[in-house]
DNA sequence: TATGAATGAGGCTTCATTCAT
DNA sequence: AATGAATGAAGCCTCATTCAT
């Protein structure tokens, strides 16, 4: 009915509306958008970004949501039960270079965030974590990889990653840093904590 | 003389809104920090600040020069000639944890910095890394530890470090992540580059 | 429709806002009108003068051309094919009297105005020297005024009237000076450029 | 005595700082220079100009009385008691011409000056005024100048003359008006005002 | 007397948010 | 629901003037 109709109508435009403050935020970065650059973006008037945010930090939050959620499902199809290490962290890699651009302004300007923004991340790294960690730990068992503790096996790799992107200007002014140095920092990773001594 | 004591007080004046700039932006980082707050902070009038600095960019830009050389001094100080890597990485981060808050704060906020602010910081790291790996090609000559190409060498070492301040509301809400944390991540560094298998 | 009703009320607020401005600047002078003093004045919110003007600068340049057009179109009206010269200087001080405080603010400030309103008054003013000089060639082809060049011809009869309006203060402190002295100046003119000898 | 050697050295420093600051009026324009290029261009502390002048606005206005005193015992110099009229012209062009920079920015600036400084000017007007009408009238009575009004006389040369200086950009932009166009200026004058027809 | 560091009022501009239509 | 004009609180910076030395 008209009702319905309309609802479905304005949550297309709210989806509408996370999706391109996503696009604005990875090209020009988080704190550097304006909501009027949004809004133009969209094609949509000013007034309209806070009729379905009731502030710039609530829209922000909703678009780090979403890019939670996606990044989420998409691990959940890149990885398979009997995925060994090396596929799992190239998986990672995969799902963030599909959004690399939103990602790294993400983790850039985290410390400028409001804190509801700042939790939203946590959440999605902790879900990245998890992923992670399950075959990690297959791999200490079964003595393939060097034993240590699971939050710097995790915290080695995210920081090492975090660092790429963070700085792209030094590494990869020009393409997206994932498809210039993914494959290489995976297999530096691989090495470094592969239980054998030596590459 | 009159005109040396002067400009002696003028020099002061100026050291002291550096220092007290860079606790501000400890406090409250980069970008929340206002010219105002840090006049109000050392108890100048707004105005002064800019008699000392043209502009708020150019005011950051010689806080974070100050930091450097002091990091760079205290590198030197701290670091001899026959030390061995774990030395220097504790030396690194003995460093860094005497400024942590600002240190913090800079690579916290980078990616919203003017230009010439990043690049200053871009010296100080490339200042670090000489010393680091210098010592680090020892090591890998003498197969102490793994041979790896060295820009991945430090950057895994910095990204770890870095993910660890970034996130300091995560690992150390209360007090420095280097003194909480910095034992551990050395030592953990030092396994992951050890050229024996496991611990 | 909606729209159209917008934008009519968006144009309104403009016009009102160069009006205003207008009036400002011709009671206080231009450098001294601040854009406070114009938003205060016009009753709207200070912010409200950069939603129609992107600065100080530009709403300026914006009165000047909004004057330059009343001034040309109301030269039009005043002056058919058959003017004699009197009846030309006639008009042209009429048309210069409708907006008299502006128009001497605007010529008495020209040296500290920025480049663009420093432009478009000259191109009011070439407008201006147009209409007269066709006239004035017919005069002198007749034989009825002295023979002179043409850039002469304007610039003696125009800085007359600029000496006038700019020294309001000492020739008609009280009320305008071209209803004061309007009469006057161009039976002067017409004595001097009459190619009959003396009075 | 040390007093009076004392006061000589004041006396001579003020001198200094009005010549200076009549350069820097000339250069960039009433407005336009701060007290601080003053005093670096007299390579004074900031603060000695308000040692010799309570206010700016004084220090103007002393710069504009001295300007004063100079022309009009230039014009004293220039003009004896037989000139004609239009040697009496372009002793004035001349007068004016060694301070061309200062009186142009002079009148040009008149309107946002201080009352102290516009009144000094009105004072300088004057006293040329009566040389060149003294002589004015004698043409008039002789017959060879039409007779006019001599306040209309004085001020449309007056007018046309800062027509050309006020408007350099256009006339003039590279090197002096009156050494320009100072010349056929005086030539058009007294064509205008001769008591013959035509030229 | 001379210095020049310090003051602070005030100007222009930005932008998230509100509200009448 | 959508619009977009209007709001107003800050923020950075300038510069004549003061005052301790």
């Amino acid at each position: 009915m008209a009702v319905s109709q309309r609802q479905k109508q304005k949550t297309e435009t709210k989806k509408f509306l996370i999706e391109t403050a996503m696009e604005q935020f990875a090209k020009k970065g988080l704190s550097a958008t304006r909501t009027a650059d949004i809004a133009s973006a969209a094609k949509v008037s000013h007034g309209t970004i806070f009729l379905h945010f009731p502030t710039r930090e609530r829209l922000l939050e909703e678009v780090i949501e979403e890019f939670g959620s996606r990044t989420s499902r998409r691990m959940h199809e890149l990885i398979n039960g009997d995925c060994n290490l090396e596929e799992v962290l190239a998986a990672h890699l995969k799902g963030i270079g599909e959004c690399e651009g939103f990602y790294t302004a993400l983790i850039s300007e985290t410390a400028v965030l409001p804190e509801g923004a700042r939790n939203a991340l946590i959440m999605i790294q902790s879900a990245i974590s998890h992923h992670i960690l399950q075959v990690a730990e297959r791999g200490m068992d079964a003595g393939t990889i060097k034993t240590m503790p699971f939050d710097l096996f995790f915290n080695t790799w995210i920081g090492l990653i975090h660092y790429y992107l963070s700085n792209r200007a030094l590494f990869s002014p020009e393409d997206s840093v994932i498809s210039r140095h993914g494959q290489r920092l995976t297999d530096h990773y691989m090495n470094l904590i592969s239980a054998k001594g030596g590459i």
